[in-house]
DNA sequence: ACCGCCAAACTTGTATGCAAGTTGGTGCAA
DNA sequence: TTGCACCAACTTGCATACAAGTTTGGCGGT
């Protein structure tokens, strides 16, 4: 064929899931994904023991897997891993960070601006992921990089409804521009306490948003 | 056969990895780890794929795959990504530790006093890796366990010969005497920097103690 | 009517076979 | 002698076949 199946698979399958296609919880059938996919089942197994790694989803001895499922404490741990992790990015972002770099930066919250005046939050959205990918990418790290994506990825299918209210784009806003404004003060300090505070609000509106998971997956698993 | 064959060459694999017995830069392949586990390639395959997500392995299209060959820069990049994490982890430790994971965490640094006064380098490692478990935990976040263990997991092949001179034994127990004394007073804000300078302090005495892969092993693949 | 048990269908786990790509060596020519 | 091209052995990538475990539906008993 035209080689490569497995990571092609395991891509696609990430991408679906962040996307929402697959919902947390649903069944992954081998089968099925083989079908759709039109691999065979080889390449498959091999892509959701890479996603299982990642935690994207969970594979059950002699069961389907599924996609991974968190309770409300396991979604808090995830959010509060994230904000110690970009915090430390934003912090070495603040003394590592290239002239182009900044001014990208800069440019990213002039939009941002722009959107949030517009009240589009579909591009509020876009443009806060790329903030946020690029004051990773300003740390010069890596590791962090990767570990921080990976984790980011994890609360994708958690988290896609976060830019619907108008209040919530405004406050993303006003915390994002103490963050921005620290990191090209080169402000170590503050660029990590602007980042962390800026993911601790985002978890409290990430789980007053969407408390339906809350009450309806506890983090045993139901089956 | 007995089941669950990838998880266990897994496991057994990345642990040999970890003990050494493979070196960093050395082909795996498949056929050969088959028959020394005595399993098919698939497991083996599988198993690998997994190893391969977390960093242990880098798998090549076409080619063997080998253990993960780190230059430099990346094991820079690796030590300051678990410094921030076990930083936090300290930090949250401070502040969450139960009673009594604050006594175990008292006990283990009373043995380590008495294994640098007799020297004894291999029990103080032993010792040493509680003990940052024990704070790992001590932070109750699943997630940044996890994560810290999986990139702390990634450097063990790097660093075995750590506390060979008694010179960074007793330099490494000070900055723990620190760092235990501020989480037991549930001071965060210095638990979270002596963690910081501690890390930072192993990050050069490993370079310091093995800079044989400085010059050896260029960050591209030199087959 | 309800509960428990058993069997059949389905799903995952492993092994093996085959195709495609890579590696290393050899032979030919300049 | 050196460089290049080609070929053979080896290794990985994928598919399929088979084995083992799980789920489910039905059947009989209570």
């Amino acid at each position: 064929m035209r080689g490569r199946l497995a990571e092609q698979v395991c891509r696609r399958l990430a991408d679906e899931i962040v996307l929402g296609l697959f919902a947390p919880g649903t069944r992954l059938d081998e089968v099925t994904l083989a079908a759709r996919y039109e691999v065979s089942r080889t390449p498959v197994r091999e892509a959701m023991k890479q996603l299982a790694a990642t935690g994207l989803v969970v594979v059950r001895p002699n069961r389907s897997s599924v996609v991974a499922q968190l309770g409300p404490d396991q979604l808090d741990s995830l959010f509060e891993a994230i904000g110690e992790l970009e915090a430390a990015c934003a912090r070495h972002a603040a003394l590592r960070m290239t002239e182009a770099e900044r001014a990208r930066l800069r440019q990213l919250h002039a939009q941002s601006r722009e959107a949030v005046q517009a009240g589009d939050g579909d591009l509020y959205e876009a443009l806060n992921r790329e903030l946020h990918l690029a004051i990773l990418h300003g740390a010069h790290n890596p590791v962090l990089l990767d570990t921080t994506s990976t984790l980011r990825q994890r609360v994708a299918p958690f988290r896609r409804t976060q830019f619907r209210s108008l209040e919530r784009l405004g406050e993303s806003f006003a915390e994002h521009s103490g963050l921005v404004e620290a990191i090209l003060a080169r402000d170590a300090v503050a660029a990590h306490r602007e980042m962390r505070h800026h993911l601790l609000s985002a978890r409290g509106a990430a789980s007053r948003l969407a408390p339906a998971w809350a009450s309806a997956q506890p983090p045993t698993e139901a089956d």
